[in-house]
DNA sequence: CTGAAAGCGCTAACAT
DNA sequence: ATGTTAGCGCTTTCAG
């Protein structure tokens, strides 16, 4: 692997001057018809690609944007990470992650060097969990800053899904089925207290004059819910029960099949997402929609404003909020109660 | 937003010269007690951050690797970033990616200009599907390349699953339990030619001297298998369907469920992938097992060795293949055909 | 141990 | 239209 050629290479095969190599490159002045021609048949014959490190240092301007996340493969970072990617290119910006694997200060700080080290023209971080959260406020700045959550944080722009709402809704439609209560298995929460999905299914229960049942905690893993399917099996006052996701959800209702608890005949299950084999599950299943994709790419779209304001000097704009509705997605999985 | 602090800033506030505050910053000369906290003071206190295109450019290396991928969230794909993201972490990289939408020449270059851009160690290529493939090609020559594939492509360096292997002892599997013959439903194939899948099953027939039935092409929608499910619900000949990945396994069963030919009983379906719902599936589902984010490390190893013998300016390594075995996972949905 | 000087590859100002 | 000059922020000689 040879030194690759640089600009200098280009003008001595071409017989011009360095800037005049640049000028064609840019496009920014007039070159005579011989001269860059003679330019770019030297540029083609060696191969020479610009090189975007002198280019960023000289310019000053960064066409990289981080994505913070506390991962990259599950459905919904995996998507959003696509929305915002999508507006991104779209953008001619190009997107740089990195994966916080837990909210220690050294894991944000490990995880952020190597980003930070990049000429950044913005960050977004995913903040759908602890180290999402943690992350947030080990960002410097002086760098335009996005959120994406469930949960608003005041001072910071963010995308956010009214998971709050869906969730009530939900557990209102359920109540209206019939059902004397909903039981709730909850997904990690993000921050210390209840998460959005949480709290809008206590105050749907609250609303409707129905106590609460305790909170049934799962992980992110699927396999817990089965575990707590067949634990909720036996309860026969278990008529209903929403899912702090899709994933956990169809958990749930293999772990009450397996226990001989059919669904929605015995239980109702319902999941929160509209993951995209919900509707193929048996049965489909009763969700609320995120739409992690649109997210995403509105996450960029904000980060791209203040990335514009930022470049004209100009204060960093007010810190704005959208605010995304999570619509009800009714299938299969729920129902009335049995009739005792 | 003003401008960020540069280290002529850190210099004048530590009253001391910028070499030396360099000399703080990499640790690569001594510095006296006394000035080296005075530089750490000023770095604090102005919140400076060392400029890495600066760094980069004097220093002539990158730390930064590029993903090239068809999509970012189908699940090989995610979990696959994830395992590069993961290695490339680990060894103070930072990861760009960037979306290649179609195999058209105009998109490849659009996806790649502000990666390129970038001052790049190296990149990964996700050459499962043909914008993938595409891709390779358009990777300037001077640059440590990583392709991550089904099939393998001479001469680059790459990491590849063994899905001819697999897919032939699955068919092997169902043949041996006594079905007459496999049908087959393809995901899109990643080149022209068949991929590894469809080529492995076909080799079990031809081996075992059964004729093959003809493809059932799916796409990558798993709505596509619900439909195509509901097709082979009427031929009775079809007890055996091994499908291209377990999402399009998931809606096979789903489209024969919705017939009335219950899954393994009436028709053994099987998938490939062993995506992180199969065994949760009704029933779990028997497919093929590829280990995405093994994949995604290796891929980064390869290419970390690749970056080390550029950096030594040693000449290119000979182009290395790292092959995977994908084990066989039988579960419910396969079992014996129906006695008739 | 420390400062002065040079230069990484490129582009923008300034002269022609 | 084109070449000359300067400088982006940093690290590494080179003197002292």
């Amino acid at each position: 692997m040879t030194r690759p050629p640089v600009i200098a290479d280009v003008a001595r095969h071409a017989g011009v001057s360095v800037p005049t190599v640049s000028r064609v490159l840019t496009g920014n002045a007039r070159v005579s018809e011989d001269k860059r021609h003679r330019v770019e048949r030297a540029i083609a014959e060696l191969g020479y690609r610009p090189s975007g490190t002198a280019r960023a240092l000289k310019l000053g301007l960064a066409r990289t944007v981080a994505v913070l996340a506390g991962n990259t493969s599950r459905h919904g970072y995996a998507v959003t990470l696509e929305g915002i990617e999508e507006g991104a290119r779209a953008a001619g910006h190009a997107v740089l992650i990195s994966v916080v694997e837990d909210a220690e200060q050294q894991t944000i700080a490990a995880a952020m060097e190597p980003v930070l080290a990049q000429p950044l023209a913005g960050i977004v971080v995913l903040a759908f969990d602890p180290p999402g959260v943690a992350a947030l406020s080990a960002v410097p700045r002086d760098l335009p800053l996005v959120a994406v959550a469930g949960a608003r944080t005041t001072g910071i722009a963010q995308v956010v899904i009214d998971e709050d709402a869906g969730a009530a809704e939900l557990t209102r439609h359920l109540l209206a089925a019939g059902h004397a209560t909903v039981h709730h298995v909850s997904v990690p929460p993000s921050r210390r207290r209840e998460d959005g999905r949480t709290r809008g299914w206590r105050r749907a229960l609250r609303e409707a004059g129905v106590p609460a049942p305790p909170v049934v905690p799962a992980t992110w893993d699927p396999a817990s819910g089965v575990a707590i399917g067949r634990e909720l099996a036996d309860r026969l006052d278990v008529t209903a029960v929403f899912c702090g996701n899709d994933e956990i959800a169809m958990g749930v209702i293999r772990g009450l099949a397996e226990c001989g608890r059919r669904v929605p005949d015995d239980v109702s299950v319902a999941g929160f997402d509209d993951h995209p084999l919900a509707r193929l599950w048996s049965p489909p299943l009763t969700t609320v929609r995120q739409d992690f994709a649109r997210l995403g790419r509105e996450a960029f779209a904000l980060l791209a404003r203040q990335i514009g304001a930022a470049h004209n000097h100009a204060p960093r704009p007010a810190a704005r909020l959208v605010r995304h509705a999570a619509p009800l997605v009714l299938r299969g999985s729920t129902g009335p109660p049995v009739r005792s």
